[in-house]
RNA sequence: GACCCCUUCGUCUAGAGGUUAGGACACCACUCUUUCAAGGUGGAGACACGAGUUCAAUUCUCGUAGGGGUCGCCA
């Protein structure tokens, strides 16, 4: 990179086509994107790639803002959208044509399909043989529709000086001339990518490894354009756990899916970050010190794994960390769905207080809300299996005992609650376990829950002396 | 098949000629303890293989093997 070229404003963009969901590897990319260019002071561009008009949906389009807006990556500018340079791009490709860097190609898709054949059965490469580029156009059929190609270098070779990967060469011979223009006079990705890119002017262009080999042919375009590629940055994808690729339909799941598994934005890309980008030791990384820290050569350069063992860990770390109001309006949707109606507001005040026990129980939104359900459940609870078993009449003797003593208590905190209980027990000669489980069990009607005197606090004491109330009644 | 890329504990990674090869997740034990977690302490666990270069290679070079990607009038 030469002199001039560092002191440019750093422009990144992140390119997706809207044919389905954003999905982590998208994600990734997005992040890299949009951190390189915050890092830089730059821009981070969004532009739509709907070039292809019979897979894109609007869907998708609204599917990949609804990601980047939870994971709070906002771009700047407007954004774009392929498909409207689409005039521009014909221009450029008849421009191309003139300047004799493209010509016209008859090719009909039985032959290129038969070339590709031929082409595997020798064990070539399958490329298009360029047999109508110093063909006579009047030699050329009236019933196909010809499309406009690219005029490749055939000799030499070209380097791609990525910024992850190192030097790319690439010999010439091992790339074809491209369709430049399809036969309905459309332009095709490869040369909306070179000037979407140039037009927009892109310095950085941090994407998936996939297109690796595409980053030659679209240097090559800019070249014969007479322009500048951007710095090119090819960050290894995303593996499934089993090592192979993921995709759609092997194990890649939109980002949204995690939101709804009650996975943190922060944690998501927390994750995604150290999935092929380091500082040193450091696991814990804020927004701020990502931006902070970004730097392109940090980037690994093998593919990495998807752990979802490791993202559900750290999504506990955020929220153990979260803000107990964020987290509660965070938990109310998660909350509804489990519930199956909203919430009673009246007995929001027991969550609140509840959060701090359940932060450290949870590694997602959804356990927290499950182990926060019995806070809302109509009373008499309905107990589980292993509640009943431990609610046996020996035990619904000690809870009827130990009601007593706690409607004699004058205050419902926790050092008092836990002085009674002690006591209590010492009082029988009963270990603490012998009357905290018939407790809690009588209290959440399930064997596990946060400390019993958290429970005790957060269901209040008429709720809890309710509630221990149904069980001895039970005593005959 | 051709071309391109990759290769440190099971996983994510630190390391950039000389380290007891470090950390994190997961795992195991112990601890704390009213359950479950969280926390604390400790443990097991890796440089794919083969040649070179060098006094010295995980680190540099070249092969081999394995993995991945790309080869559309898709993006």
């Amino acid at each position: 990179m030469n002199g001039d070229q560092e002191r440019m404003t750093v422009v990144t963009r992140f390119a997706p086509s809207p044919t389905g969901f954003l999905h982590v590897g998208g994600a990734r990319t997005a992040l890299f994107n949009w951190l390189y260019a915050r890092h830089a002071k730059g821009k981070f561009l969004l532009r739509i790639e709907d070039t292809d008009r019979a897979r894109s949906t609007e869907e998708a389009v609204q599917a990949i803002f609804d990601g980047l807006e939870w994971l709070d990556l906002s771009h700047d500018g407007e954004v774009v959208f392929q498909s409207e340079g689409a005039e521009r791009h014909a221009a450029l490709a008849h421009q191309l044509l003139e300047a004799g860097k493209a010509y016209r190609c008859w090719c009909t898709p039985e032959e290129l399909s038969e070339m590709r054949e031929q082409a595997r059965a020798e064990g070539q490469r399958m490329l298009y043989d360029r047999r109508w580029r110093d063909r006579d156009p009047a030699e050329a059929p009236t019933d196909v529709a010809p499309v406009i190609r690219f005029k490749a270098p055939v000799e030499g070779e070209t380097v791609v000086e990525d910024l992850v990967q190192g030097a790319v060469r690439v010999a010439n011979a091992q790339l074809d001339d491209m369709i430049l223009l399809r036969s309905d006079g459309t332009p095709t990705y490869m040369l909306s990518v070179v000037a979407d890119d140039h037009d927009m002017g892109v310095t950085h262009a941090i994407r998936g490894d996939d297109h690796l080999t595409n980053a030659a042919r679209q240097t090559q375009l800019f070249l014969a354009l007479g322009w500048q590629p951007p710095a090119y940055a090819h960050i290894p994808l995303i593996h499934g756990a089993d090592g192979a690729k993921l995709s759609k339909r092997h194990g890649a799941l939109a980002v949204s899916a995690y939101a709804e598994m009650g996975i943190l934005a922060e944690a998501m890309c927390n994750y995604l970050l150290r999935l092929g980008w380091s500082h040193s030791d450091d696991e814990i990384i804020s927004r701020q010190q990502a931006v902070e820290w970004f730097e392109l050569d940090a980037i690994g350069r093998s593919p990495a794994r998807f752990d979802m063992e490791r993202l559900s860990s750290l999504n506990g770390i955020y929220i153990r960390q979260a803000e107990d109001g964020e987290l509660l309006s965070l938990l109310n949707p998660h909350l509804s769905r489990l519930l199956e109606q909203e919430p009673d507001p009246a007995l929001m005040p027991r969550l609140e207080r509840l959060l701090p026990s359940l932060k450290t129980r949870a590694k997602n939104l959804i356990e927290m809300v499950e182990n926060a359900q019995f806070l809302f459940l109509q009373t008499p609870l309905v107990l589980d299996e292993i509640a009943v078993k431990i609610l046996n009449p020996e035990s619904q003797e000690i809870i009827s005992e130990l009601l007593i003593e706690l409607e004699k208590l004058g205050s419902w905190e926790e050092e008092s609650l836990e002085l009674a209980v002690r006591g209590f027990a010492d009082s029988r000669s009963l270990k603490m376990g012998k009357v905290a489980q018939p407790l809690r069990a009588s209290l959440t009607g399930k064997t596990v829950s946060p400390g019993i005197f958290d429970v005790m606090i957060a269901l209040g004491r008429e709720e809890s002396l309710g509630r221990l109330g149904d069980i001895a009644a039970r005593v005959s």
